[in-house]
DNA sequence: CTGTTAGCGCATTCAT
DNA sequence: ATGAATGCGCTAACAG
């Protein structure tokens, strides 16, 4: 490994012109710079991040907290990490990758004293969230997918959920139905302060309203069994649903064998929207689903631009955004049945 | 933050005095060591990463390779990461995470030259794959989830395939079946590299002969469509098969929808045995699925250990190990059925 | 057992 | 427009 002084003997300059060579932050005659350029090019020359790092205060290192041992964690979290890690690199850092848990705040702390990190990006953020608190008392920057709702005026990016539940609505209220059943996560859930349950059912709530659509929400637990269940007892009780909306991944698997069971089909008897799932669920579900979701990557690059942003401009305006959701019409969304009460049970 | 400088002024010592009660590579007096360890307490002082790693020539930090452009990542992927990480964190080292495609060498040049990586864990390992050549050549300690079949002496953590096809077999046999088929990659992907599909490949025919059954091999684009038709084809042309084993998960929900277009049912009529796959996927299917998988996290975390160990003590012996499959019997497999030729279409 | 000192490779201030 | 010199915080000889 060559270091700076070797490209300055092989340059006849000094070391200090090497580095502002490199950092470009003051004037440097074009002989010189070809010289030096020369030099590094024929030592295959590259700065050492650490010196680098101890020397300017700027290790050019993000840490990417996403907990791991959580809820099963689902398929978009790796579109968000793949995301946040191209734009990372684009913008000339590194990635470090935390995955303890979100209580774990002596980690945490342990990893932001060891001064290699600059600025961290959290995911699964929860109402509330720990980390939040601590990283704003120590004053290191972050940048969080999700909302915790005491981030003050430090960036982050969030579903849209109004116009999510809007758009899923508004399809189905398209194609002509009228009466929706809304699965949610389970109570415990939402009390376990995952606010994305609490946000969703609100919005799918002001979004029937706003379309005079009739809505039945179900909390329902995340299991295949509590899916299929939810929806029998839905359609003994409700007959009138033709539609379907379901945040919760893991119980909706189990709502189509509940369809099933009860002699309807998917989409001729109920039509089916997830929200806020991944395209690979989407696509390998039997029949795949209409989806509307904001776009993973666009999510996770942006939150590592605002990071970024943070770190080098110090600016923090404007750095909030809610992502839109995206539909995708695929085989599970189909126009409603007239209602006239088809066999159930 | 409170330097080395700080602590050894409160406690009266020198700075390397504090340096080696910290290190322990030096003996120190019972008496000083206590005064050393209460002034770090009081000024919360930790060591700054950057300056030891500069220091030391060791920086701490492994690079975690994990493409993710490629074909659909799936979930296995996500716990091989975790456990490498939570491994790595008990060995005090931290993980970055790049994510740039297989073929991305001067990514992974780049990477590290910059001197900030001790040494680096690959996943998603292709055969002949660039980056093992690349880092041999470079000097740089790695190990690797998966082979490509150049890593020589280089420690690897990887599927025991032949292990891993006769638990599945033997658990069809013991349960009565005697003709099976094995729904593999495409054939594409076998070329592309993708050494699993042919080690796999081998590995069921060699236990296939020893158990003394029926095997059909069949080749299958990673599609429902591509799963659904070659059962159907499969069922026709050879309905004694009783059994299915299969390594191509997209694949395999097709292969569910192919059996009931038939008329026939998991697991009255045809038992399914998923290789390799993840338990989110198996518990989540319907019906849930019999899976022979290695533990991921055990790969994970054993790769990391692996590369700990190469990285501390030089020793690079006996760190090559297959981890055998685990049977999970769930719903998909039953007795096989009398062959008596039940319906087809 | 403890202290002194010389770097590690680079950024940056102060000269010129 | 360029050079010289100092220091970032720590490790590891070397000296005693």
């Amino acid at each position: 490994m060559a270091t700076m002084a070797d490209v300055a003997r092989k340059a006849g300059v000094s070391r200090s012109t090497v580095s502002y060579t490199l950092s470009g932050i003051r004037p440097i005659s074009d002989d010189v710079r070809e010289r030096v350029r020369a030099a590094m090019r024929e030592l295959d020359y590259s700065p050492n991040a650490l010196a680098r790092g101890l020397a300017s205060k700027r290790s050019g290192i993000i840490a990417m907290l996403y907990p791991l041992l959580e809820r099963g964690v689902n398929l978009s979290g790796l579109d968000h990490i793949g995301a946040a890690a191209a734009q990372a690199r684009e913008a000339g850092y590194n990635m470090l990758l935390w995955t303890t848990a979100v209580e774990d705040i002596d980690g945490l702390e342990e990893l932001t004293q060891q001064g290699l990190v600059e600025g961290v990006i959290l995911m699964e953020v929860r109402q509330n969230d720990p980390r939040v608190r601590f990283l704003t008392d120590a004053g290191i920057p972050f940048s969080s997918i999700g909302r915790s709702g005491l981030e003050g005026d430090a960036p982050y990016v969030d579903t849209d959920f109004d116009g999510t539940a809007r758009d899923a609505l508004a399809h189905l209220e398209s194609i002509g139905h009228r009466a929706v059943a809304f699965i949610n996560h389970s109570r415990s859930t939402i009390e376990k302060g995952y606010g994305l349950a609490l946000k969703m059912q609100l919005a799918m709530e002001t979004a029937a309203l706003a379309l005079e659509l009739d809505l039945v929400s179900v909390a329902c637990d995340p299991q295949f069994r509590a899916g299929s269940d939810a929806f029998v007892t839905l359609s003994r009780e409700r007959p009138e649903v033709t539609a379907i909306v379901s945040v919760n991944e893991k119980a909706l698997v189990g709502v189509v064998d509940g369809i099933t069971r009860s002699g309807l089909a998917v989409p001729d008897d109920i039509s089916i929207v997830a929200l806020l799932s991944s395209v690979e669920t989407a696509e390998t579900s039997v029949p795949s689903l209409t989806t509307v979701s904001p776009p993973p990557h666009e999510m996770g690059r942006e939150a590592m631009r605002y990071l970024v942003e943070c770190l080098e401009s110090g600016t923090r305006a404007g750095h909030q955004r809610l992502v839109p959701g995206q539909l995708v019409v695929r085989e599970s969304t189909g126009a409603a049945r007239r209602h006239e009460h088809t066999a159930t049970r």
